[in-house]
Parts: C-alpha cells; structure tokens; sequence
RNA sequence: GGCCCAUUCAUCUAGUGGUUAGGAUGCCAGGUUUUCAUCCUGGAAACAGGAGUUCGAUUCUCCUAUGGGCUACCA
C-alpha cells in the first residue's frame, strides 16, 4: 500500500484565516491518522500579490496549533524546492510535453486583446466571453495560425501563454471524498492559461506536476476549487498520471448573514477569523485568536467540530483524540456559519481543566505592574477561584482584581440594595470578630463569622453583602472565606476600616 | 447570466424507508450557592416548498426556492 501523502497548500497572499488553518488541520488529521506525511507547499506562482511576513505568519500558526508538517516549506525533504517559484525550470519539460501530445498549445493574443475581445462580446450582449474550443479559431494561437507563422512568432521571441486545449463536449467526472461523483461538461469550462507570458505557471499547472513530483495521494482542499476540478483531472489524464483522491471541504461562512468568512468580518463582528494578529501593509490590524486569549487545543477543538463530527455525543477532543477520531467519511457537505459563542464555550471549558499552577504561570504576565502579590501560589490560588467564572485568561485577572491592586471603586449597585442603616456598626463588630482570630484560615474565618452571626441573630444576607463589599468592592465573587484567607487578615482589617469610612460618604451621594 | 455544490432547532450537528427526529452552544425556568459563576434538573426550538416512487417518506427521484462557490496571464 502506498503512503499517504496529503499536502497543504496556501498562497502567501496575506495572513492565513481560520478556514485555511482548519483546511491545514484536516490535512494534519488525515496524514497522522494513517500514518503518512503532511507536506507545506508554498504556492507563489502570482508574482504580484507576494505579501512579505505572509509566510512566517502561516509557518507560526501551524506551530503555534501544533499541526506541524513534516515536510516542506521550513522543514526539508528530498522532493523539494518546496517553493513554486523556484520550480520554474522542472515545469518546463512538462508543459512542452503537454503541447507535443497536443494537449495544450501557444496562445499570442494580449492580455489587451483579450480585454478587447470580453467588452466587444459584452456590448454585444454575450455575458461572458471565454477563450475555448469554440473561440479559439478566432484567435492568435498555434492551432489557427500556420507552423510556419508559429515557429516565425517563437524564433520571433514574441510573448506567448500556454493554454490547455479542452475538449469539447465530453463529460468528466471525478469522485470527491466527500460529495461522491461530480460531473462537468467540458462545453463549460475554458482553454485555462497554463503557463503565463512570463514562463511562470498558473496555480493550475504548477499544482497538478507539484503533487504528482510529490506524491501526493489525496488533495484535501476548500471547496471553492471545486469547479476547477475537472481541468486538474484533465491535466493528469493528459500525462497519463494517476489522479489523487480529492476532497473539497465545505467552506467556513460567517455567522451573520452569508458569504464566505473572510478577512474584515472578524472585528467588525467583534470575533477574530485569524490565528494570530496580523499587521497590514497599510496599517491595519486584524487580531488574532492567540492574543484574544484562546488556547491553542480550544481553538483546534472548535475548529474541528466546523464541518465534522465523530458520529457520537463527544465534543472535546485532544489533538490526539481528533487524529484517532477523525475520517474523511464524516466530513459534512454543507457550509458552517462560525459560532462565536460556542468558541467561547470551548475555551472557558479548557480553562477550567487546567490545574491552577499552570493557569498561575500563563497569568503572570498579565498582572498589573504593582501587583500586591506576584507571588505563583498566591496567583495560583486566586486562579483556582476565578476560573469557574471566567473564559479567557485574562478574566482571570481583571475579575478578581482586588486581589492585586487596592480597591478604588465600590459597586454603586450593591451599596444602593445591600447597605443598610445599621451596616456600619454590623461591620465595625466584625472587624473585632475577625481581628480576634489567630491563625486566619478559610475555615477559621468561616467558624468566626458564623458565630458571629448567631450571637447577633443575624441572617447571611444582613452581613455578607457589606463584608463582600468592604474586602473586594463588589457585589459578587466566590467565597468571602476564601477571598479573605488568601488576602490576609491585615489586608483584610485595613480595607475594612478604610471602607467602611469611604462607603458611609458614598452612601450619602447616592 | 452560465456552471458546480449545498439545504434537519437561532447556531454546530446526529439520525432512519415506519423514531416521542437525538446531542451540544445559546436562550428560558427551577434547584444548589450569602451573591455571582460553576454544577444539576426541566423547557421552548428543526427535517425549505411542491410533485413523484412506495403500504409508508425527513430519508430515494425530479422540479422549484433559497444559500454558497466558481466564472482572470489570482490562488
């Protein structure tokens, strides 16, 4: 049995969206669940829209998702140059080939004859004029023009493309992985140019003898290049190759509305589509999910789920689990609107199974610069808190805040409903009650305030709001008993007796 | 316009020629919680429409509608 050999390959146009990051992860998926190789290709054949830092950019969202190739652009191999534009001479040979069989041939029309030939056809009300077995007659070209004016415009030097001869009226079909056969008739589709006037191949060209040099077993790509499908499969039949196994995933759209998922819809829909944020040429910023504060596995999971599913009830997946879950079969057909909320979902879930040393060390750089405590179990223990009620790492700071910084503002809501006339004087008792105990732990302070309770015949709710209140400001929050051990019992007497000054003043204005 | 692909709750989806059409997110209600969150329980919520095939179609076929993709010397 051959090896699987799958390939993912972007053009470095830009930054790589999340619908090019699940592409590369289903390819990931598909070589590690059989054992195979995933190769990085770097399809650069449009000289013109080169955008520099777009491949760093793809290589540093692979990693940082841990969908690594193994082969390719920035990892070796011995079937390389794994770049396009550095494959120039090997297509050659290839493309001359094609013309000799008389599969393709030399085509001298302009691009400015061409754009003639499209308006003229359009004033005349033909909606889209194509260059094809119907057309070419009519055109500058090694099939209507004389071998003698062909070979005069060659020795000449005059600028040529190479265009695929499509055969007319036959019906190709070709078997997707996931949609079953499909069948196009060539009468649609046009004489694609193969090699450009300036010897560089077309995508389509360079794709079809990259992934035969390679090896390729199965082209597991978006599903926009569904329609130029056939053309792939003619091209391979024309040299006698062996087809690939194709599937075109279905496409990521967005959550409003329609349409493909693509670059603006993320801030301005207020969810990034990208990996990591990315800097344009002109200045303009598209974050990221890395520096939103996503986990790599919770963003790998959701993207998983968009488009397959295991078959069951499951829907956390290790990277490990998906290779060993996933298949081809159970990719779905149809377009997935991105759920914004359910990414969230994910990434609460995977804060909350982390252990609290870990999520200590991850928010340490997040803490503000005179952080009352840097101190990692101090941290961690506040993490442990905060992790049931938060979804993105730095929730875990900016909800507990009063754990780091002195506290600089009171919820005027909880004052307004929670303060009452005798608050002052239950406080000013409690201050003495918890003064008065020795060894401050959570369970000792639970114990004394407790007690203090019923020797004062006071319900909870007559004491908790305004203790909650002096220590942290606010009107929620996990266990005071907690919140306090972890402060401190001076941290706690001070901010009671200071707020409670602060508090009565506030009171009034409201 | 032409060609291709798709269509189950708001969203991601499971599923079958005969099911109370299942799960998850979100939403709502109740419980737990001093509070908030978590957690638990419950609830509302879907087979795009029309023909046909069939004893019976959400499931198979066709048509329509809707959505999407492609339609460059872009990938």
């Amino acid at each position: 049995m051959t090896k699987i050999r799958v390939r993912f390959a972007p053009s470095p146009t830009g930054p790589l969206n999340i619908g090019g990051v699940r592409t590369a992860l289903y390819n990931y998926l598909f070589a590690k669940k059989h054992g195979g190789d995933f190769l990085l290709r770097r399809e650069d054949t449009d000289e013109t829209r080169f955008v520099p830092g777009a491949q760093e950019y793809i290589l540093e969202s692979l990693k940082g998702c841990g969908i690594e190739p193994s082969e390719g652009v920035g990892y070796g191999g011995d079937k390389g140059p794994y770049i396009q534009s550095e494959r120039v001479a090997i297509y050659k040979p290839y493309y001359e080939k094609l013309v000799e069989l008389g599969h393709a041939y030399y085509a001298f029309d302009t691009a400015e004859d061409l754009a003639n030939m499209r308006t003229q056809a359009e004033s005349m009300g033909m909606a889209n004029w194509q260059y094809n077995s119907v057309t070419r007659s009519t055109m500058k070209n090694s099939i209507s023009l004389s071998k003698e004016e062909v070979d005069k415009r060659l020795t000449n030097g005059d600028p040529y493309t190479i265009r695929m001869k499509i055969p007319r009226n036959t019906d190709i079909r070709l078997h997707d992985e996931i949609r079953g056969w499909v069948t196009v008739n060539t009468n649609n589709l046009d004489d694609k140019v193969l090699v450009k006037e300036s010897g560089m191949p077309t995508y389509h060209f360079a794709n079809i003898v990259d992934d035969h040099l390679m090896e390729i077993t199965h082209v597991i790509r978006g599903e926009e290049w569904l329609p130029s499908a056939p053309l792939h499969v003619l091209l391979y039949d024309s040299f006698g190759w062996e087809r690939p196994k194709f599937a075109h995933l279905p496409l990521l759209l967005r959550p409003d509305g329609n349409g493909k998922l693509s670059k603006r819809d993320g801030d301005r829909l207020g969810f990034p589509v990208f990996p990591l944020d990315w800097m344009s040429a002109e200045g303009e910023k598209s974050s990221g999910y890395r520096e939103r504060g996503y986990f790599p596995a919770a963003f790998i999971n959701m993207l998983a789920l968009l488009g397959w599913n295991p078959g069951n009830t499951q829907e956390i997946f290790s990277l490990d689990e998906l290779v060993e879950a996933f298949s081809l079969e159970r990719v779905g057909k149809s377009g997935s609107k991105f759920d914004p909320e359910k990414a969230k979902w994910f990434n609460q879930h995977y804060l909350r199974i982390q252990n609290n040393d870990d999520l200590a060390k991850l928010v340490l750089p997040l803490l503000p610069a005179d952080a009352i405590s840097t101190d990692l179990t101090y941290v961690a223990n506040v993490c442990g808190m905060m992790k049931e009620r938060a979804t993105f790492l730095p929730d875990l700071v900016s909800e507990g805040i009063y754990f780091y910084q002195e506290i600089d503002f009171y919820d005027a809501d909880t004052i307004r409903k929670k303060w009452k006339d005798e608050t002052p004087e239950i406080m000013q008792e409690l201050i003495l009650e918890l003064g008065a105990i020795a060894d401050f732990t959570k369970e000792n302070i639970e114990a004394s305030f407790t007690a203090f309770l019923a020797t004062k015949s006071l319900g909870f709710g007559n004491v908790g709001p305004g203790f909650r209140l002096l220590v942290t400001g606010k009107g929620m929050g996990p266990s005071m008993f907690e919140i306090c051990a972890t402060l401190g019992k001076d941290k706690v007497i001070s901010r009671m007796t200071t707020g409670l000054q602060k508090i009565i003043s506030l009171k009034k204005t409201l």
